[in-house]
RNA sequence: CGCGGCGUGGAGCAGUGGUAGCUCGCCAGGCUCAUAACCUGGAGAUCAGUGGUUCAAAUCCACUCGUCGCAACCA
């Protein structure tokens, strides 16, 4: 038997120094619903995330709420995983960067690096700032008047050892890799934007090492150095799946096939990560994926604008599929997006409780309060052709496309147009409520379309509303066990194989709403 | 000319080469199984502007205007 293929990826990691808003989650969001995918089309997945711990700005954070830096490392990333908890997030790992293990597999990496004539001692000089503890560049300290930007103090001139990863030996490698792989950045206006950066500007060596730093790793060649963050950070995703110290993980899973990254760090992975891949003997990524943004009615969401919403919030006021889908629909993956509550409210009673919420209550209800939630003789039935125009194979293989393109949106919206409209305008069209009246076998074969159609849309649902997806097709004796449920299993397995029944629990005919209506 | 995004009916957005689509709102009608939900029809857009490519452009190219973001530790 032909193993199944594997699928490995992963989402940008976090900095732990405030708590993750909805922008965050957008893209763990969207990388969840391909890894979600992916499992359900039989890939053997691995899906990984993580924090960035290893900066200065942890450290501080944590000496002003008065935290070793680690306890309050790992009491963020406890709050950062109950957050994706909450969102149904399948990840398989997380790693933090300031744990052991990453650390040591880390410095063999960096030393590996150094071994194969990459990484070269130079002097690197700049204008620092004693305030800030840290070099300005040059057109910083210009643009601020010749003076730090934050402590409007003149900077001083200095000069300091460190070390520099050759970046610039692998500018002809990288633009062969583009041209050999050309869905190596999506979508292609990142592409693009690389493109014209590396031809226009060229790479240049880039400093690798920090000195005077008590947190951070350090440098296996050189104990006086900290490894900057950047380079360290990257570097998750070949230690979280056993670089370094579990050879055969490692060979299993690596290369990545996706990176799901925000648009703003598209450079470091595009350009530093597979020139560090390189350089260490190990293969490129295959597929950098630039995600847009959230804004907030236009405005970029920042800490200091103060408008920051928690995911948490959300979540608690309706629930974690209705936030998925909130971010799913209304914002593009890979372009940009916007919320508001207003927006959020309308979305949820159009589209989840008034079409989805209330297509399931109408025909449970048909079904209990005439049936008792038994559709006599329709075992073996095959299903009626409720559409006029577009077929269920045709929507299966369009959303498919669109998940894999990324296109969330797009899917959501190809479920709704050609599976529940059509469903709406199917009952309203045979009127089962009145066709009962006379013919009830008739009637059992239209709400048995019915419950094909709710079926169909519940399989189509699985990756991107998990619990929901579950709910609606839990509540039938559908033959094959959920877990199973893949897409192609909408069209090829329709035949109920004995009478279709209710198994959802019901009170006087009627079922717990799926999203209940908000004023 | 640093780079990039965006500009589509009243509002918010999708669509990116082939009769302009969705949600909300508005008007009229139907239904009453359903979460005051659902269905049908209607009003309303020279798809920012100009020029070009094409049998055909909202969709590709050039320029202009408006707007927003990025510029190497803010997803």
């Amino acid at each position: 038997m032909a193993e199944a293929p594997r699928w490995y990826q992963t989402t940008a990691i976090d900095y732990p120094n405030s708590r993750p808003h909805i922008g965050t989650a957008f893209e763990k969001l969207g990388a969840d619903v391909q890894a979600r995918y992916r499992r359900q089309e039989g890939y053997q997945v691995f899906f990984l995330m993580g924090n960035d711990e290893n900066t200065v700005k942890v450290a501080k954070k944590a000496a002003e709420v008065g935290q070793d830096p680690k306890a309050y490392c790992d009491e963020m990333a406890r709050q950062f995983r109950a957050i994706w908890d909450a969102l149904d997030i399948s990840y398989d790992a997380f790693v933090q960067t300031s744990d052991e293990r990453h650390k040591q597999c880390c410095r063999k990496f960096i030393q590996k690096v150094y071994d194969n004539g990459y990484i070269y001692k130079a002097n690197y000089e700049g204008w620092y700032c004693n305030g800030c503890e840290e070099f300005k560049t040059e057109k910083a300290i210009q643009e601020a008047g010749g003076v730090c930007p934050n402590h409007k103090t003149p900077p001083v001139r200095r000069s300091e050892e460190c070390y520099y990863f050759k970046l610039s030996a692998f500018q002809d490698r990288l633009l062969q890799y583009y041209e050999d792989n050309p869905d190596f950045i999506q979508p292609e206006s990142r592409r693009n934007e690389i493109l014209s950066l590396i031809q226009n500007d060229g790479l240049h060596d880039i400093n690798i090492t920090r000195t005077g730093e008590e947190w951070g790793i350090r440098v296996p060649f050189d104990e006086r150095f900290t490894i900057y963050v950047w380079f360290d950070a990257l570097l998750t995703y070949v230690t979280g799946v056993g670089y370094g110290d579990d050879a055969d993980a490692f060979a299993k899973w690596w290369p990545a096939d996706t990176h799901f990254i925000g648009k703003d760090i598209t450079r470091f992975h595009c350009a530093l990560w597979p020139a560090m891949c390189l350089a260490a003997g190990i293969e490129p990524p295959r597929k950098v994926f630039g995600h847009g943004f959230v804004y907030l009615k236009g405005e970029k969401i920042s800490k200091t604008l103060g408008n920051i919403v928690e995911p948490m919030e959300i979540i608690t006021q309706f629930n974690a599929d209705a936030f998925r889908y909130y971010f799913l629909r209304e914002c593009p993956f890979p372009g940009d997006g916007d919320f508001s509550w207003e927006r959020f409210e309308q979305l949820y009673n159009a589209d989840l409780a008034n079409n989805l919420g209330n297509l399931y209550s109408r025909v449970m209800t048909l079904v209990g309060k005439n049936y008792l939630g038994r559709l006599q003789e329709t075992a073996g039935r095959e299903p009626g052709v409720i559409y006029t125009d577009v077929d269920l194979e045709t929507t299966v293989r369009q959303v498919q496309a669109h998940v894999e393109a990324c296109q969330y949106n797009q899917a959501l919206q190809k479920i709704w147009a050609q599976v529940l409209d059509p469903a709406n305008q199917y009952a309203e069209r045979k009127e089962p409520w009145k066709l009962v009246k006379s013919d009830r076998a008739a009637t059992a074969g239209v709400l048995c379309d019915l419950v094909e159609q709710l079926r169909a849309a519940a399989i189509l649902l699985k990756p991107f509303l998990p619990r929901t997806a579950e709910t609606i097709y839990k509540s039938f004796n559908f033959p094959q066990p959920w877990e199973e449920v893949r897409y192609e299993d909408v069209w090829s397995r329709a035949r109920q194989t004995e009478e279709l029944r209710v198994t959802a629990a019901l009170e006087d005919g009627k079922v717990k709403p799926l999203f209940p209506r908000i004023a």
